[in-house]
DNA sequence: TATAGTACGTTATAGTATAACAGGTCAATT
DNA sequence: AATTGACCTGTTATACTATAACGTACTATA
């Protein structure tokens, strides 16, 4: 497996790259855009191109549903270990806007072979499911 | 299970479905603009409350990854046996357009296991995998 | 007649994303 | 050294997607 390569990220990339990973959850273009304008940023392909840098490499997700982005919550720990093609299963929680991204084998074996069954062959899939938390569930439970 | 209601469709909500039927495949909202302005449709917000109400009642899909709309092809013979909360499946061809609806239990278990393993209340899910149909395959195979 | 609910048409605007052009840096080649 | 090419950068303008908010009209029911 190869390592990420959060080394040679260019101070745009990085700067985008650290605003989502400190956000701790989905930003969208414009609101990167208004964070990082202290930093210089100042028009939305700058915003863009980074967005699209960073997930060709698989170290954001865009969430499809929401137009957000999203840091890839796997790709401190050992570079990207999902792949950027996109196996990974987000859970939108539509109450509180946390969203947990899970690598399920399961979904992505079932998706393979679906795929299959129909002579089809898979390039990114876009998986995600909208819903209710955990945690929002046993605070609305009280 | 209840019927779909394709009977008490208005006049605009039967313009855009029939559009989309007749399409057979996705269109963008400002498509279906274009190609209804002859029947009295001319601004934006007649067509996305057509389709607001359309996919509310599972007669229509939202392909959250293209922005665009589809008829579901499972209205039409049993009155959207697959109900509106999106347990389906997209299969989207990115070389020639086509989407191949389907309605698969073991991705949809898949997910809803998974949810339970997080706590997670599903509410509505957004499957949609892109890559090369069968029929491009063997075109391309050549 | 009120009243509420729903559909309708319209204008204006908000939010998301990219095309296209120009300049800057740096390393490899000539 | 000069040229080239690859890549990153900044900027303007524009395209594409979607909704807010207003006023009207037509039911159905009280």
């Amino acid at each position: 497996m190869s390592m990420a390569a959060t080394a040679d990220l260019t101070r745009n990339n990085r700067l985008v790259l650290d605003a989502l990973t400190s956000a701790g959850g989905p930003l969208s273009a414009y609101q990167l855009l208004d964070q990082l304008r202290d930093q210089g940023l100042r028009a939305p392909p700058q915003i863009y191109r980074a967005l699209k840098w960073l997930a060709q490499r698989g170290l954001v997700h865009k969430l499809e549903s929401t137009n957000a982005y999203i840091a890839c919550a796997h790709a401190k720990c050992c570079g990207g270990h999902v792949d950027a093609r996109g196996t990974t299963v987000f859970f939108l929680c539509d109450a509180c806007g946390h969203v947990k991204e899970v690598a399920d084998d399961v979904i992505a074996m079932a998706v393979a072979s679906e795929a299959q069954t129909l002579g089809f062959v898979p390039d990114a899939s876009v998986l995600e499911v909208h819903g209710t938390c955990a945690s929002c569930l046993s605070a609305g439970a009280a």
